[in-house]
Formats: structure tokens, C-alpha cells, sequence
DNA sequence: AATGTCTCCAACCGCCCGCAC
DNA sequence: TGTGCGGGCGGTTGGAGACAT
């Protein structure tokens, strides 16, 4: 198995910076370990990071006796090893955070990431890709579609605003979408005579998949929509298709790329540093 | 119990940018 | 100005464990 992941370099820059000469390491047909890191690989890595601090990365590879290259150590480091970052799940305050933050900034990682205490951008894209990029797949649409944009604001969101403030009895200030989605959702099934099934507030119960959201069924009108289930899936997004939002949520204040205001970004992120 | 499939996530890869020389 | 290097970033891969059959 560890032979797979091992590749010979030579390494011939100059070493002075950790007292090696070249010579002597180009000496040495330096095998470089790839794959998982064990724990005398941590502690190499920690000791020589407390002791020479963060940075010069390649440095560390070749002084700390790591066989390891400098991406690879930087990467452990800031990913796992380094103080304070956090592991485990994803907090509905997180996950509604990031969704927030990727209507913004896209795939820009390392920017979401510094808006979260504790957690990485690499656990971030993992986040997106395991669960959001899933959720449109079984949705048959395309991430970045307006049809998954609102989904994700008009069901996601949402839901994730009532587990907050059900979970924590602190209610998010009430200039966001989701106050005025109530109001709209009335308005619009008054004109039109119907609601879009994803609109609709009475959500029996959720997927035990993911944290949030989306809804089972549907007990007004009795019928399933198991939103796990993407054969169901696949014809009621025609359906879905036929109501306008665009137009009205223009028309009631929904307009913009942004699903948060600076306001609830704030409150948000004052609730992350209070975990 | 054995085997196949799926999910998650740690780690790698390649590209890009800024800086020093 | 051109070149090489270090570091950062986003995309992708593949292994381990969970789950289904």
C-alpha cells in the first residue's frame, strides 16, 4: 500500500536555511510519503511548527524530517493540526452561513472559510459537495440553476431559520426574505389559486439525511414528496417550472443575489462565535 | 456472512499569482 | 523584463467505513 504513494525527488536547492548543505541531501534519493499521516508524522510536524512558526513550508519539509513535501505540510497543518479548527458536523448556523455566503462569492472557499471560526475551506467544499452539489443532482437540476438558487431560498433557508430559532428561542431579525416569503407565499397562492409544493410552510417531517430541509411529505394534500426520491423528482420540476417567482419576488422585495442582509450576516456570524 | 454499492472527507494535483533576483 | 520559486486556491481522487442486498 505505501509504495503506491511514494515518489522519489531529487532535492537540490540550497538547504543552508536548516543547516544542510546540499550536498548532502542530494546525496540522498529522497523518497517523499504521500497518503494519510500518522501520528509521529503530526507530531514532527507540530513540533517543528510551535517551535519555527507557520510559513516557509518547504522549509519545514526539508528541516523537520518529514518526508513530506511543503503543500503537504502546510495542507495537514491548516487543515488539522493547527489550534482551534473544528471538526464534526456542520451547525445549522453554519450550513446557513455558507449558504448564504456561496449566493455571494461562489465557489470561493477560502473566503467562506474566514467567516467561520474554526473551520477550513476544505471542509467547507466537502460540506457543498457532499450535500448541496448531492441535493441538485437528485433535483435534476444544475447548482448553480435559478430553480436550485430557489429552492434553496425558499425551502432551505427557511427551514433552516425555524430550526435556529426553535433550537436556540432567539428569532433572527425579521428584515430577511423569510418573514416576507410568508406574506408572499399567501399573496401568490391567493392570486394564482395554487402554491408551489416547495413553498409551502407545513412540513411534516425531514430527511434524516441531511441536517435541514427538504420537505417529505406534504400534509395538506396527501401526497408524498419524497424529495430523497429523484424518479418523483424528475416530473415535478416541470411543475415547479410554471410558477413565475421571478416577477414576484421583484415585485415583493426578492430581488438581488444575495439571500442575506449585512444585518443577518452579522447576527449570524455573532452566533458562531458564541458556540 | 459475504459481497457490492454508496458516502464522506482527507489528501493530492494542477494552475495561478506575487515576489525576489 | 524574464525566470524561478513559494504559497494559496479550487477541483478532483481514492480509501475507509457505512449501508444494502
Amino acid at each position: 500500500m505505501d509504495s503506491m504513494y511514494k515518489t522519489s525527488i531529487h532535492v537540490t536547492r540550497s538547504l543552508s536555511d536548516c543547516g544542510l548543505s546540499a550536498t548532502n541531501v542530494s546525496e540522498q534519493d529522497m523518497v517523499m510519503k504521500k497518503g494519510p499521516w500518522t501520528e509521529d508524522e503530526d507530531t514532527l510536524l507540530m513540533n517543528y511548527v510551535s517551535v519555527h512558526g507557520e510559513g516557509h513550508w518547504n522549509s519545514v519539509a526539508r528541516c523537520s524530517g518529514l518526508k513530506r513535501n511543503g503543500k503537504s505540510c502546510r495542507l495537514r497543518w491548516l487543515n488539522y493540526l493547527r489550534p482551534n479548527v473544528r471538526h464534526g458536523n456542520i451547525t445549522l448556523q453554519e450550513q446557513l452561513l455558507i449558504l448564504d455566503l456561496h449566493s455571494r462569492w461562489g465557489n470561493r472557499w477560502s473566503k467562506i472559510a474566514e467567516q467561520l471560526p474554526g473551520r477550513t475551506d476544505n471542509e467547507i467544499k466537502n460540506y457543498w459537495r457532499t450535500r448541496v452539489v448531492k441535493q441538485a443532482k437528485q433535483l435534476k437540476c444544475d447548482v448553480n440553476s435559478k430553480q436550485f438558487r430557489d429552492t434553496l431560498r425558499f425551502v432551505w433557508i427557511p427551514r433552516l431559520i425555524e430550526r435556529i430559532q426553535s433550537s436556540s428561542g432567539t428569532a433572527i431579525p425579521n428584515n430577511n426574505s423569510y418573514g416576507q416569503r410568508q406574506t408572499a407565499i399567501k399573496a401568490h397562492s391567493e392570486t394564482c389559486g395554487t402554491t408551489n409544493p416547495l413553498m409551502l410552510s407545513e412540513v411534516s417531517s425531514y430527511s434524516s439525511e441531511v441536517d435541514v430541509l427538504l420537505p417529505h411529505s406534504l400534509s395538506e394534500s396527501n401526497v408524498s414528496y419524497d424529495l430523497m426520491d429523484s424518479a418523483e423528482l424528475g416530473s415535478t420540476w416541470q411543475e415547479w417550472n410554471c410558477y413565475d417567482i421571478q416577477p414576484f419576488e421583484q415585485s415583493n422585495g426578492f430581488g438581488g443575489s444575495e439571500l442575506w442582509t449585512d444585518e443577518n450576516l452579522y447576527f449570524l456570524q455573532q452566533q458562531l462565535a458564541d458556540l
